[in-house]
DNA sequence: TGTAAATTTATAAAAGATTTACAAAAGTCA
DNA sequence: TGACTTTTGTAAATCTTTTATAAATTTACA
């Protein structure tokens, strides 16, 4: 995701903060919403679904701790970071604020400096974690998305079959899948193949990522463990 | 369960610890509720049923045993996890807190990083119990997805027959199994087996787990007790 | 009731069957 | 062509069943 596909929804009832933040951040070169209020920053919250939301905890009317609980309980916000701008020191904000859900807090005053740099760390939390669709299991790191495994810090790159074929097993460490369930997932059920088959390829993954990560379990099947 | 559902409930009367780590816990994505006393920490535990909770051991008015005693007595509140805080050296305060149902205790001066792995390492036990598909039998713990079984916390791997045969008689215990009944179940009336093989399998449960927790009732079948 | 016969189960060892491991070859797909 | 997948044909492992006695329990009946 582009920089400038990047919205921040600011909600604050000064109208100063609203213009200094604005500003650093516009010119940073992320697209900048504002709200003046709790109320008017849940709507355009639900509307623009921003990447980002910065609450201010004190605010007349709704204040940031219920517009954050509010935000949190819609599934498209789900995902969403919300930071909240507590004065230094208003610990109980704090404390509330992360009850509420938020993800982070900056205190005023504002240092622009400290600002862009926040926003830029939250950002690329939610990048990672958004991007990378990986599963960890152990030592184990399965990457989806690059057909890639890294097995106790080392990549290694498996072939198509054996690499589903350990993301099944690895998906559930311990449970003994039946031969009838792997082929069902690996092959699918409408390809037909030989009751050796398997057996190969647990056997590759044995020989790249060690025997004993996997174990027979005879007349039933296979299972992973770590 | 996602890491924003699970609630951790943090009690400790000094407002720094409160904020050090509900900070790091919060960071960490997951839900933190804080109270300052045992009293207040009980109530909040009944209301929220939280996942973890992180008691101090050393409050004014309830301690963290107290707490930790009354908690465990709530229904609510049975598969909930809760680990002490102890200053490093207060040895008797670990002990108690083990009597007192605890799971574990985090040692002051708190380090946040150990502090999140610890609590990640809990919250990943309280899953696996949680998932896990087992059945338990007295000291006897049944896991059909990985066919493996637990007798007085030693793990043994059955063959199949030997599990299945297990699995039968442990799902009522004390009950006595004709060898009809056995039979149909284990091996499908349609194979025909000799009239010793039913024997020989429970003489080998009986060497791997113990002849007491097998009786036989002749002319009629056998039975599980523990 | 006591004892022998009949029935049933226990046990050990062996045979039998099934299932998996392995290596190498053949087939497949890009 | 080269990497991946599947088949094939033993070999090896392990699980299951049978077999043959021995031991225990029940039954029959004097």
């Amino acid at each position: 995701m582009k920089k400038k596909d990047i919205k921040i929804l600011l909600v604050d009832d000064e109208p100063d903060i609203l213009e200094i933040v604005s500003y650093n951040l516009s010119n940073e070169g992320y697209q900048v919403i504002t709200a003046e209020n709790g109320q008017e920053g849940v709507k355009k919250a639900k509307k623009e679904l921003p990447q980002l939301i910065i609450l201010d905890v004190m605010m007349p009317e709704m204040d940031g701790i219920e517009a954050c609980e509010i935000i949190r309980k819609n599934p498209d916000l789900e995902n969403t970071i919300v930071t909240f701008l507590t004065a230094r020191g208003e610990d109980y904000s704090q404390v509330a604020g992360f009850e509420a859900g938020a993800d982070d807090y900056i205190t005023k005053p504002i240092k622009p400096k400290v600002l862009v740099s926040k926003v830029k760390a939250l950002l690329r939390r939610f990048k990672d974690e958004e991007v990378k669709n990986t599963m960890k299991i152990g030592q184990l790191e399965i990457n989806r998305d690059e057909y890639k495994i890294t097995s106790k810090g080392k990549e290694i790159l498996l072939p198509r079959k054996e690499f589903e074929l350990l993301s099944l097993l690895a998906s559930k460490p311990g449970k003994v899948f039946k031969r009838g369930e792997i082929l069902d997932t690996v092959w699918g059920n409408e390809v037909v193949v030989g009751g050796r088959t398997i057996d190969v390829h647990i056997r590759k993954l044995r020989e790249k990522l060690g025997d004993k990560s996997f174990k027979t379990v005879k007349g039933v099947g296979y299972k992973f463990v770590y």
